[in-house]
DNA sequence: AACATTAATCGTATATTTGCGATATAAAAT
DNA sequence: ATTTTATATCGCAAATATACGATTAATGTT
């Protein structure tokens, strides 16, 4: 099967990109915990979500891959942490994306 | 296997599917034509897409089950329009779960 | 009535995602 | 030096998503 999402224009595969890793509430719930405490260990975060350690390992390279979120190997602990910048970027998109729909609201007579 | 994704609170689990249905860019670009467009029929869509009719259809029953547009036949043809909104509930909601999240960026003193 | 058009659905193949246990790695503690 | 602890990675199984051709259903056209 061909992969037909490469046909598409590149903001709009960034912004699905983006929103692919939002679509699991584990990755979220990952970023509200970071954003909640101060220290950012990824065994406080195995604690708090049902599942397996090395799942939880593989959503925390997922966020870090997207940029999302930043990891560093503290002895033999990993915190992490948010990358606000990212995010900020990633919710302009958002942002900008929907306020471009929202432009062409009242052009429509049928709907 | 588990189906995990239950396990998590109500909210993460409705703004996850939520960016689920917004994670192809061919569902991203059928929103943007119906609101670019006056009319929505199918077929048009179909036209501007790079992929088949059938699959087509099958994302715009994506964004119908989501609630994010609405579609009536007339006649032989299909009109689809944006649900604006369930388009500004889902809006909102992201923006809420995001400003949550920035209510802690101050907090945290390691990053 | 016969045929054409439009779009949904079915069946199926392939790709991707999710999840976990087992293992590997590397630092810390004993 | 051995053992413990923390986390990443590997390998695999199951679930879900993506894509398309073929078929169906239903209206429109001739």
């Amino acid at each position: 099967m061909l992969n037909k999402k490469q046909a598409f224009e590149g903001s709009l595969i960034e912004f699905a990109e983006f929103a692919r890793v939002m679509s699991h509430p584990a990755r979220i719930a990952i970023l509200k915990t970071l954003a909640e405490k101060q220290m950012c260990i990824c065994g406080d975060i195995v604690e708090v979500l049902p599942l397996a350690q090395s799942t939880v390992s593989q959503h925390l390279k997922e966020l870090k891959n997207m940029g999302l979120i930043r990891g560093e190997i503290e002895g033999v602990k990993s915190c992490y942490c948010l990358d606000w910048e990212r995010l900020d970027y990633f919710f302009n998109l958002f942002h900008a994306q929907f306020t471009q729909l929202k432009e062409f609201q009242s052009h429509c007579k049928t709907c």
